[in-house]
DNA sequence: GCGGGTTATGTCCCTTGGGAAATATCGCTT
DNA sequence: AAGCGATATTTCCCAAGGGACATAACCCGC
């Protein structure tokens, strides 16, 4: 079954798969450089991506600290919690209302690819 | 609004919205190269990816020809047509579905950006 | 047969996005 | 006070992708 990316283009930045994959290991790890790992990203591109959503949005979505004890951390604000179900959302509901389309798609495909 | 731009991954292709314009253009120009410069892109690319989905459905997606009145063209062949035809509906119909979630999530960012 | 315009294909070069690594900073913990 | 672990930030470097350019093949009109 293909998959199905979906990227949100607003005025000036833009909200895709590998960002909301990013919020979500930051919400699972409590760190930025894990969830970076986790997605086989170096920190700085991790890091990066962090401040381009912190930046788009009206509120940041993702918090951080430094030092503290185990170093420091970061996690979703509420403002990162909504934007990322919401984005979920968004790829459910495509999904679903174009399951049909995508399985014409899939059966034009060459067979052995 | 914010623009929603949409990518179907299959096992080892993918078709997305450049793809799908070099279609539109190819249909209504008659010719590679000018849909290619329509798109602001070199003819080296556009042919390149209009070979690649050539290679990734059962049936050719678009049919060319060398020399003759006007030096040559190209053209969709009907299974072009059908999945150029499959993808709007798929892009079309994931935007009425997510509409309301594009609203909040565009509410949620920074005014002035 | 020659020229024109397009497809088809290869070569070279340059930009750029991202990785690697080094460094600074911070605040608990001990 | 020293150490630790994570964030924050910079610099250097490189490989890959795409553009520009060149060339060949092709076929109709003249």
């Amino acid at each position: 079954m293909p998959e199905l990316k979906l990227r949100i283009l607003f005025d000036d930045a833009m909200l895709g798969p590998g960002k909301a994959e990013l919020l979500t290991r930051i919400a699972e790890t409590g760190s930025i450089s894990a969830a970076g790992r986790a997605m086989g990203m170096s920190y700085k591109r991790a890091w990066s991506l962090v401040e381009e959503l912190n930046a788009s949005f009206a509120a940041p979505l993702v918090s951080s600290s430094r030092g503290g004890a185990g170093g420091g951390g970061a996690d979703l604000t509420d403002a990162g919690q909504t934007v990322l179900a919401l984005y979920r959302r968004v790829v459910e509901k495509a999904r679903v209302a174009a399951t049909a389309e995508i399985a014409a798609l899939e059966a034009m495909r060459k067979p052995t690819g």
